[in-house]
RNA sequence: GGACGGGUGGGUGAGUGGCUAAAACCAGCAGACUGUAAAUCUGCCGCUCCUUGCGGGCUACGAAGGUUCGAAUCCUUCCCCGUCCA
């Protein structure tokens, strides 16, 4: 047996199981990792994202974090920017056509990708690559010939495609080539494995059938679970506004996550934690025995997440300012604070403004004619007319709503 | 190219001359209840002004014009989407 740096291949294998949906297929997996080890050779594993908003969000870090588990392993990660295809528009899942981005956005959602995608992923380990650099070259004549490689009916059979026929909804044909493209990624990078959310099966599938045709083996497409946003319903999304960004505040992630419905725990635990599937089992039996509270463990899940992104002290903190503000009902250590200058008192209304905290003006006053404006240590009733003293050194601390909070500061 | 149908608020979608800032539902927000969970109930849900009132003004039903005391609703032109035929 000749030496290798890799784990025996059950092992490897059952992390790599950890929370995916589909591997198409296992057995193809399986021999990869065999030969890999006999060779001692890393796989090519890739993941393809699309710059397509200036943020990621905890949705986006369940795939990330099973390239992770490969790189973890030794093997090779590939973090694909698909700043090419981002200006077609994948058209999985939507049942419009997306408008087109510029490549000025593009590029400028590809540059903050980048830092937040290495929270998770070693970047010294990692392989970025942007699709631009052999997609931009294609000749037409090269993309007829890669469309020539793929039959009418079998693109139809995606379900955004049918649902959309079967609705006199337009498909633009430029939408047909997004999957024909992106698997000319695959034929580029010769990977063994691709790692897609399930939505993405139909374009996995794509890439291995093409990368076939150019004479390529194909890669295995390995799928993970969609995570479900806040709401517990439809996917995490930032349009949907039911996400958690990672680049949010250690206390907005928290206030975020204690928010979600007891159901997702478990399927967060799983898909954002390193937790075993034995632990997360230990976890759900101690909530039904009624020896841990469901608050509890969604504090532990909230610290657990929190942490990944801004380190163990941070989470902890949050932990402590979410437990006074609302469990003790107290002012929290920090909140946002807006300065103004000392003067004349002004009203309510327009400092909710000014501060940024409501939209309009309209919605401050609906705001407060609720009840959902209070000036922290004064009873005295709140209203629309209300206004507040403007004292050179004096600070008002205001809840504004359920979860927010803000500081004005007098100068 | 021809015939036909359609474009309404964040979404679905009603509304065919005044009672319509526009039904209903969803989403969102606030209050109650709670574990800041879910569920439920109640209210709000274009912008703005003030004397905060079932108050005034402005903007809004693809776009621009027109008819009318009055238009999301009628007319004209244009743009966009779909279906069928070629």
């Amino acid at each position: 047996m000749t030496q290798t740096k890799f784990k025996p291949v059950e092992e490897q294998l059952a992390y790599l199981k950890k929370g995916v949906a589909e591997i198409i297929p296992e057995g193809e997996l399986v021999a990869k990792l065999e030969h890999s080890r006999k060779t001692d050779k890393p796989l090519r594993v890739y993941l393809g994202v699309d710059p397509t908003a200036p943020d990621i969000h905890l949705g986006h870090t369940v795939v990330l974090r099973k390239l992770k588990h490969f790189q973890d392993l030794g093997h090779t990660a590939i973090f694909l920017i698909g700043d090419f295809s981002a200006m077609i528009g994948d058209p999985t899942g939507v049942s419009e056509t997306r408008p087109p981005l510029t490549r000025e956005q593009v590029d400028a959602n590809a540059k903050t990708y980048l830092a937040q995608v290495f929270k998770l992923l070693d970047p010294k380990k990692t392989e970025v690559r942007y699709n631009s650099e052999w997609l931009e070259k294609l000749s037409s004549y090269d993309v007829v010939r890669l469309c020539g490689h793929y039959r009418l009916a079998r693109m139809l059979e995606r379900e955004d495609f049918r649902s959309r026929l079967a609705n006199n909804q337009p498909i633009s044909v430029h939408e047909l080539l997004y999957p024909l493209l992106t698997a000319y990624d695959a034929v580029v990078l010769q990977s063994d494995v691709e790692i897609g959310a399930t939505e993405q099966k139909f374009n996995l599938l794509v890439h291995r059938d093409i990368q076939r045709e150019y004479g390529v083996p194909s890669e295995v497409a390995l799928t993970m679970p969609i995570l479900v946003g806040l709401d517990g319903q439809r996917k995490m999304s930032k349009s949907l506004n039911n996400y958690v960004g990672i680049t949010e505040s250690p206390q907005e992630m928290f206030g975020k996550m204690m928010s979600i419905p007891d159901e997702l725990m478990e399927p967060y635990y799983e898909l954002l934690t390193d937790r075993t599937p034995q632990e997360i089992a230990a976890i759900k039996e101690e909530i039904t025995s009624g020896r841990l509270h469901p608050m509890d463990a969604k504090m532990k899940l909230a610290q657990e997440v929190i942490s990944t992104f801004h380190g163990e002290e941070a989470a902890r903190k949050a932990a402590e300012n979410f437990q006074r503000v609302f469990r003790d009902r107290q002012a929290p250590e920090e909140a946002p604070i807006f300065k103004v200058p000392s003067g004349e008192p002004r009203r309510v209304v327009s400092l909710l403004v000014d501060a940024g905290a409501v939209p309009s003006r309209s919605e401050a006053e609906r705001l407060i004619k609720q009840g959902g404006v209070e000036l922290i240590g004064d009873s005295s009733p709140m209203n629309v007319q209300r206004s507040i003293a403007l004292i050179k050194g004096q600070s008002h601390l205001l809840r504004v709503g359920k979860k927010k909070f803000l500081r004005i500061l007098v100068q």
